[in-house]
DNA sequence: CTGTTAGCGCCTTCAC
DNA sequence: GTGAAGGCGCTAACAG
C-alpha cells in the first residue's frame, strides 16, 4: 500500500465536494450550487470555488448526484448496428434534440437480435434512464414488461408496432415497399424479384419483404422471386451473391429490389462484373438512400426515409415526455407517422 | 429509523432491494447477494428472493451500488464517427473483450473535433469509468489533464502518439500511408496524387497525407499533388468532386490515392461515370480496407488494419489493468503496435 | 445568498 | 449462510 499524504484523511482517492468546499472556506451545498448552471451563488464564492476544483482536479460525482436527485441526466437509445448510416443518422438527430437541456445520450447497439436488446434494455434500465428509444417495433415479452414497468418515457422508432409500448415515431416499412413496387411497375417492368435476408432477425427487412409480396399479389405479377439467404442485414457481399442466383434462377427477371441500398450497391457491382447491363439488362433499387447508392455508376433508386428527423422527433418528444415526468405529469402516448419518399435514379 | 413500517409504502417509486427483502422474508443485505452470481446462498432463499424480484418488477438500481463499492461497471470509449465501419469493428472488438468480465462499453463519438472529444471526457468521467479508450493521439490539453488525473487506465489507439498519456494499442497512419505510395511506384506508377480534407481535424487523415509527401520525396516524384477539401472525413461524393479536380489540375497523374476507401469510392464511380479507364487511364487507391472497396468495381486497392484486433487488445489491456487497479496494482504503460497489410487490388 | 440536516439505495464490514 | 450498522458523495428541503 503506496504511502500517503498524512494530512488527508483518506487514502488516495479522489477529491470530493467537501474537499473542495473546505478549501473554499464554503459549504459542500454551496459548491454543490456553484456547479450547476441556474443556482444563486455569489460571484466571490463561485470564484474561489472554481479556484479550488482547477487546483485539485475535482470531477463532479454523478453517480452521487444521481442517486440523491433521482435524475440520472441521460437516455438510453438501442439501435440495431452501429455501422449503418441510417441508424446513426437517427442517433444523430436525438443528440442534437436532446443536447441542449443538458441531457446526454447512451448508445447501445443489439445486432439485430432482439435477444440482445432485451438483456441491453435490462442493463441500461439498471443505471436508471431517464428516456429509452428503441428500434423497431418486436421485442421480446421480457423487454415489453421491463419497458413498461420502468415507468419512463419509451420511443419506438423505425416501425409503427400494432401495439406501441408507449411512444411510437416510425413508419410502415412494408408501405414504403409496396410503393417501390408499384413504382417500378409505373416504370413497365413486370418480373421484379426481391433479395433479403433468410431469418426474420431484421424485423424491418422482414416487414419490406412482406410489403414486396403484397404489392406483387394486387398487381398480379409472378410470385415467389424471392433470394433469401444470409444472416441479415445482408452485406454488398451477399448483395452480389443473391443477385446471380436470383437471374440464375429465373432467367427472364427484369428488376430486382434489394431489402437494403448495401445489398443493392453489391447486387450492381456483380451486374458490372458480368456485363449485365443496369438497367438494359435487369433494374435494380434499394431501400435507405445510403450514400453509397447515390454515389455508385449508376445512382441506384431507392425508398428515402429522414433518418435524422426520425431521431429529432424522438428527440422532442422524449424532452417533452421527460419533463412532464419531472412536473409529476405525464404525455399521453404519441405516434408520429414519418414521411418516406421514393427516389427514381438511373439503376431502373 | 428504518423501522418497517407497513402503512408507509412509497406509492409513487420504484420497489427497492429493500422491498424485495421484506417480501422474500430476508434481510436486503441477503437480496444483494443474491442478486451477485459468487456470493453463497442458500438455494430456498434465492428461490424466494428470485420470485418476489419477478413479482415485484424489481430492476438493480446500479448508480446506488456504483456509490457505495465504488465500481461502477463501465469503461468508456470514445471513437470519431458511430457511422465508420473501422470504428464500429474496433468497438466490437472492445466489447468481445469486456463483456465476459461484467464490464460494459459506453460509447461516445466525437465527430473528429477534439473540443468534442474534451467535452465527452469531462462528461464521461462524471459517471466514473473504469476505464477509457480514445481513438488518436491528439487531444486538448485539458483532455489530457482529465484523463491523467482520473486515475483510470487509458488507452490511446489508432495512433502511435510521441508522449502517450497511459497505454496505446495502434500503428503509423503514416507509416503505412508511405508504404501504400512505396507500393504503387513499383508497380510503375510515378504521378501520383493525393485526396483528404482541407483541415486537420481528422488527425488520422493528415497523418497520412504526412506519410505520402514523405513518400513521394524520398522517391524523387512531383510532389504537391495534392487535393484539399471539404471538412474531414471526407465524404463518397467529395472524393468524387475531388478526383476531377485532381485530374484537370495535373492532366498527366496516373494515380491517385484517398486518404480512405470511401473517398476512393466516390472518385472510381466518377471516373466510370468519365469514362476514365481505372486503373488505365488512372490508378486508385484507397485506405481501411471498407466493404465498399472491396465489393467496387474495380476492387479498390488498399491498406488494412484490424479494426477489431484493435479493439480486442484494447480490451483484453484494458481489464487487465482494471483488474490491476481492484486489487490495488498497476500495469506499466504498454505500448502495442498493430500491423498492417497492403491489398493489391483490380484498381491500381 | 448560504448552511444544516437527512436521506437516496446499495454494498462493505463485521458479527453471529 | 445471514443480518445489523454505517457510509459512499451528493442534493432536496428547509432554515437563517
Amino acid at each position: 500500500m503506496p504511502a500517503d499524504d498524512p494530512a488527508s484523511k483518506r487514502p488516495r482517492s479522489q477529491p470530493t465536494m467537501a474537499d473542495v468546499a473546505e478549501k473554499a472556506g464554503v459549504s459542500a451545498m454551496t459548491v454543490s450550487r456553484a456547479l450547476k448552471k441556474g443556482a444563486s451563488i455569489s460571484e466571490e464564492a463561485r470564484r474561489r470555488i472554481l479556484a479550488a476544483v482547477d487546483e485539485l482536479g475535482y470531477v463532479l460525482d454523478q453517480t452521487a448526484g444521481t442517486l440523491s436527485s433521482k435524475r440520472s441526466g441521460f437516455v438510453a437509445a438501442l439501435i440495431p448496428s452501429i455501422n449503418n448510416s441510417n441508424f446513426s443518422d437517427t442517433a444523430r438527430g436525438l443528440t442534437e434534440a436532446i443536447e441542449a437541456s443538458g441531457l446526454q445520450l447512451l448508445l447501445g447497439y443489439t445486432d439485430y437480435v432482439v435477444e440482445k436488446e432485451e438483456r441491453l434494455i435490462a442493463s441500461m434500465l439498471q443505471r436508471r434512464p431517464e428516456g429509452i428509444v428503441v428500434t423497431g417495433g418486436r421485442h421480446t415479452e421480457r423487454a415489453r414488461r421491463l419497458l413498461a414497468a420502468a415507468a419512463i418515457p419509451v420511443i419506438e422508432t423505425w416501425d409503427l408496432p400494432a401495439e406501441p409500448i408507449d411512444h411510437v415515431v416510425g413508419f410502415s416499412n412494408a408501405a414504403a415497399m409496396r410503393a417501390l413496387v408499384h413504382h417500378l411497375h409505373g416504370r413497365g417492368y413486370r418480373r421484379i424479384g426481391f433479395i433479403g435476408g433468410t431469418s426474420n432477425r431484421d424485423t424491418r427487412g422482414e416487414d419490406r419483404r412482406q410489403g414486396y409480396v403484397q404489392a406483387v399479389e394486387e398487381l398480379g405479377l409472378p410470385h415467389g422471386r424471392t433470394i433469401s439467404f444470409g444472416q441479415p442485414p445482408i452485406s454488398m457481399e451477399q448483395g452480389a451473391e443473391a443477385i446471380v442466383r436470383l437471374v440464375s434462377q429465373w432467367p427472364d427477371i427484369d428488376a430486382a429490389i434489394c431489402v437494403s441500398d448495401l445489398s443493392a450497391f453489391g447486387a450492381l457491382m456483380e451486374c458490372h462484373r458480368r456485363g449485365w447491363a443496369v438497367p438494359g439488362r435487369i433494374a435494380i433499387a434499394g431501400f435507405g438512400d445510403f450514400e453509397v447508392g447515390r454515389c455508385a455508376f449508376p445512382r441506384i433508386t431507392t425508398v428515402a426515409v429522414d433518418a435524422e428527423a426520425i431521431g429529432r422527433s424522438a428527440g422532442d418528444l422524449l424532452l417533452r415526455a421527460i419533463e412532464a415526468a419531472r412536473r409529476g405529469a405525464a404525455v399521453p402516448p404519441e405516434r408520429q407517422v414519418m414521411p418516406f419518399r421514393l427516389i427514381q435514379r438511373e439503376s431502373s
